[in-house]
DNA sequence: GGGCACATGTAAGCTGTTACATGATTAA
DNA sequence: TTAATCATGTAACAGCTTACATGTGCCC
């Protein structure tokens, strides 16, 4: 029961696509669902010990140099369709960016907008990883089953992405028009500082 | 040093809007930043404790009850204006949504379906309460100058709702498409079970 | 032979949630 | 008087990250 959750998930799915090295997985992780999803390795060995003490995935070629690689069981897909099943846990909201922009009154319009413009490029250089993304995904030639079903989070991502850029372009006439009411109250120049 | 981090930020920050209790405090946090951030009490006692041996806040007007209301004090402000400029930290991805759907093959197209309009459907019920919210901000009178902010981060809710709702509507045609991709290999009647 | 990528695993520690214990006030 | 809401606080525990310890294979 201990060690279950969402990472179970995670290393089960990743080695139904493939078998891989605990290493592997994570790497994999990083790299096609970095968007979304995050895994340590302080959390994937112990998660395929267990996994593997169930049955859920076994050892295939171990190699001399000691590093193993796993493949999923038939009781592991099973367990895996499972857990795909349960209802959707969402994690309580921690958005940094947000926070800072509800109390930035504190802040000043200007030290705001540095803030949104910081959000504006982030979402630019995601969406650009994005196309890079689906690009190596369409080049793919196995794995063509999963194909849609990974596009369909690239979109998800990209869709997320423009509407943090259309957001910050707003964002920041806004925070413009706020320091243009304020005219008079301070002079220009200091309006311009840092 | 320890206990820090944002949650001191957030308790802070509700106090420089107004005095609050601790539990008036976790409420408001609820309430009208519960789509960016939340708090547990388990969080919030603690933190006052510390933020009051620290000079940071101070209790007003300590009911017979043992409840008392806590207001910041300016070293606090300072302390708040601090912790806003440190840099964003944010918390690794962990989106249960996404990781269904990217492993979706095991679960076929249907249960991904499913979970793409609860997804959707959830998207609607946040951009109604955005707007609820947004209408609740405007009416108040005081804190006129916290207001563009407020407004800024519920823009950037709305935003955010929108395109889960775009991508939704297109991911649900995609899935539909895969379906009739694979027309033959199953009869109707199974494509609609479920 | 030095550095880097590959590879495994554990231990310490932080952050945060949940559950529990407790009690006052208010409205039905 | 009973239930709901307001209110405070703690203890246990879950989940995760980080840092550390350790070692191999390969390329320059």
């Amino acid at each position: 029961m201990a060690r279950a959750s969402q990472t179970e998930t995670a290393v089960l799915g990743g080695l139904s696509v493939m078998p891989m090295t605990g290493y592997a997985l994570r790497e994999a992780i990083r790299d096609v669902l970095g968007h979304f999803w995050s895994e340590s390795f302080g959390q994937i060995y112990p998660t395929l010990a267990d996994l593997e003490r169930k049955g859920y995935v076994h050892r295939v070629g171990t190699r001399r140099t000691g590093a193993s690689t796993f493949a999923i069981t038939p009781s592991g897909t099973a367990r895996l369709k499972e857990l795909l099943s349960q209802p959707v846990q969402s994690v309580p909201p921690r958005n940094g960016l947000m926070l800072r922009l509800f109390f930035g009154r504190q802040l000043g319009p200007e030290a705001c907008r540095s803030l949104v413009r910081e959000a504006r490029g982030e979402a630019e250089r995601r969406l650009a990883q994005f196309e890079a993304i689906r690009q190596e995904i369409r080049e793919e030639e196995e794995n063509a089953e999963d194909r849609p079903y990974w596009l369909l989070t690239v979109s998800a991502g990209e869709h997320a992405a423009r509407a943090t850029i259309e957001w910050a372009d707003e964002a920041l006439v806004a925070l413009d028009e706020l320091d243009r009411s304020h005219e008079g109250s301070r002079t220009g120049k200091e309006r311009r500082t840092r």
